[in-house]
DNA sequence: GCTATTCATTGATTACGATCAAGAAATCAG
DNA sequence: CTGATTTCTTGATCGTAATCAATGAATAGC
């Protein structure tokens, strides 16, 4: 028998044991999404909190003047949600949407807070795994000022080259937080070799 | 009598209560650093985690080529340290700095889990405190490149106006991520009314 | 109080990404 | 398969921050 992806994430990471999954994986419930679908936007009080079996998502911000800014991009085996509205019931400033057409399981509030609270192994993978996102995002802000484009770039080929062949360009764009424009340039100087 | 500072900041989030107090406070110990000391840099593994009663600290990270960027600076009453090393016993790439004399508090590993598994009220404390942290980081990385230079201290005057008066111009400039120069400038520029 | 650093300002030049504009290529619908 | 969108590339111009360089102001050490 094949193992649950959301199983994997949870013991990869830090063990978790295999035994209190079934009750965990009560807690959630199936939907899905459609390619280019918006999950949540700017203002929206966030429901649910979302683990992604199949597809891809992205979280981006949107600026006052309209231009987006992909924070991140969550793939097969990822949270993605914006607990901070979730938990707290105010508006996001955030927006979630499908890249493709995407397979989740969600939590509810109630269910979400259930599960924290009767099984500690799914509490410290939040603690933990927050952490480990939180450093990342610190590095990204230290980074992202620092780093010309052209790093950028390279550095995501590096690290995430996967994303390259399943998002359209301009998405990459916007996640280096270039035009498309320059980004066409950044590929034609870094593929010649 | 005065209320702790730490208390004051466990309650004005999410409500503390007061009688488990002492019992919190006994963890921590007491340590002070002199200015400009270095706390931990790049390649430590963190140790404790800090509370500062009186003075500043900055966060930071340091490129390769050796720009600094600054990630967050805490004032008194904050919470400054890096969970993801402390917590998982890896290097860190982070560098924290005092930019005064600075008084501070602090616990180690041990007496951290002891604390967050015998008192709830500091558990939620914490998973909370790091939505509303790791939600102003994605902030920052969406703004990060949509915002010019001229906004990005802008929204410092309005948001952090206290941070101008404590430190130098060019850990201002750090943080904006421009050069001192630049800043100079654009001080010029927003200055004459 | 005086000297030595460190920090802030100003100027001139350079480099690079944004923007505007137009074609080419790829994707999609019928 | 064909026409219509959408996406990607390429070019030219423009604006702005980085860089290099030098002077002035403020701080710290003796």
């Amino acid at each position: 028998m094949e193992q649950h992806l959301l199983l994997k994430e949870l013991q990869s990471k830090y063990g978790f044991p295999t035994e209190e999954f079934p009750k965990l994986l009560a807690f959630f419930r199936k939907k899905q999404f459609k390619k280019n679908e918006i999950i949540f936007k700017s203002g929206d009080i966030v429901k649910h909190t979302y683990f992604v079996l199949k597809g891809c998502t992205r979280q981006y911000y949107v600026s006052p003047e309209g231009a987006e800014r992909t924070i991140y991009f969550a793939e097969e085996g990822a949270f993605c949600g914006e607990l901070m509205s979730f938990l707290h019931g105010t508006p996001t400033n955030l927006n979630l949407q499908a890249l493709e057409d995407t397979d989740v399981i969600y939590l509810d509030l109630k269910n979400w807070e259930t599960a924290i609270t009767s099984i500690p192994a799914f509490t410290l993978y939040h603690i933990k795994n927050h952490q480990r996102l939180m450093a990342k995002l610190k590095e990204e802000v230290g980074k992202a000022h620092n780093e010309t484009p052209d790093e950028k770039y390279r550095r995501l080929v590096n690290e995430q080259p996967h994303l390259l062949q399943r998002l359209p360009q301009y998405q990459i764009a916007a996640d280096i937080g270039v035009t498309p424009e320059t980004l066409s340039r950044i590929r034609k100087r870094n593929t010649q070799i």
